[in-house]
DNA sequence: ACCCGGGTCCTCCCGTGGGCTGACGCCGCG
DNA sequence: CGCGGCGTCAGCCCACGGGAGGACCCGGGT
């Protein structure tokens, strides 16, 4: 442990700032080299303060966490950024992670593991509180699967010619053309809507883009 | 703690069963109800036995860790699962977590890790290995945004109101419908339709929902 | 003071879309 | 063989959508 890591604090109560700067003194491969009291302050500060990690609070006054992390990971050779919250709302932890965050705890997470996920930042690897990972896992696997595109059940009943008919009419192509596509009389086409609009449910062509689109027929 | 947690064991070497069972049993809150040496023997003994988590191996002979999970995870009142694995690879981590899985670690997992993660997962909470957060961060933050909706520039020309109108036109409405929701005129709905098309470049109205699902203003 | 953009509303016109009805050839199935 | 589903095609009708052109009110900016 040659160099220890260092830690810079933004959170707009100094309170908390104080108390994160005794937990992290207390480690001897730790060191806070910088606090500021919102993401202003903080990008201002550590444009001229070497850190390897960034406690960041979300919710601050001016300039939010969110925000100051997105433009702090914009900045060449950024430190890692810690995002911490005291309430765990998805927007928040969704909106850190997109912003680049490189970890999202809550406020009460224990010293142990506040301590454990800087560490674990330092080391190139990401931290999310365990409450947190259950719905990023949910997000994560609610997916659109690319490989088995479960089609909406109105679908079923439809033959191939009309699911083709289909998926031009999600294209936004008009009869005519449709029938110039497909080599075949415009009156054949609109036999094919028809059939489509009454096996689908559907009132008019727009409807069937629509149920196109939400049952994946269309690459959105 | 009135009612210990049950734990069953899924691998196919005997071996790292019985170092799991060991670890396990030390807890005085934990029990082990039962162990299988691959995945159709853990459907088989799960049906007739009540447990609350599975320590599942993903690679097994006949049928793997992630198959057996997703069949898992549909029968009735299913388990948790931890999915356990010995070389860090996104495939089986997305796999898994796609399958359902509560927990995806390595098996270099210290023990209090493996039995943090067991507890945390009856809790209801989900736990991923370090390592493999990291990657899961990367593939979440390189989705497109459902919230700040990455717009096409074509509708960055469109007032408020266009864009309301072009919502309900997306969801397949018809101009008087438009109108009665809006409390507005049809000729008003007619004019901003006119105007959406004369702004997006769009022909008709139908063009006009493939372009709102495209941009992503209508949600797929 | 003025203008301009956004929102609202109107009339006239007509093309496309869709409903309805009926028809024909092809193929697979009982 | 007859039957039915599918794909093809036709004519008729008309409602809805969209274009053209004009009009009014309101708010903000010059």
């Amino acid at each position: 442990m040659s160099e220890p890591i260092r830690v810079f604090l933004v959170d707009d109560q100094q309170m908390v700032r104080a108390g994160f700067r005794m937990l992290v003194e207390s480690q001897d491969d730790m060191v806070v080299v910088g606090e500021a009291g919102d993401g202003g302050e903080a990008l201002a500060l550590l444009a001229v303060t070497a850190s390897d990690v960034v406690l960041m609070d979300v919710r601050m006054p001016r300039m939010d966490g969110v925000e100051a992390t997105s433009r702090l990971l914009a900045t060449p050779d950024p430190p890692r950024v810690i995002v911490l919250t005291t309430f765990d709302l998805d927007e928040y932890a969704f909106a850190a992670i997109r912003a680049g965050a490189s970890a999202f705890l809550l406020k009460d997470a224990t010293p142990p593991d506040l301590l454990g996920a800087i560490r674990s930042v330092v080391a190139g690897d990401a931290v999310v509180a365990p409450s947190t990972t259950r719905r990023l896992l949910d997000h994560f696997a609610a997916l659109p699967d690319p490989v088995s595109v479960a089609s909406d059940p109105r679908l079923d009943v439809l033959t191939e010619r009309e699911l083709e008919v289909l998926t031009l009419i999600a294209r936004g192509r008009t009869n005519p053309e449709i029938a110039a596509d497909l080599v075949v009389a415009e009156t054949t086409v609109k036999t094919h809507v028809g059939r489509l609009l009454a096996k689908t449910g559907s009132r008019d062509r727009v409807q069937l883009v629509v149920l196109a689109y939400e049952s994946g027929l269309a690459s959105s």
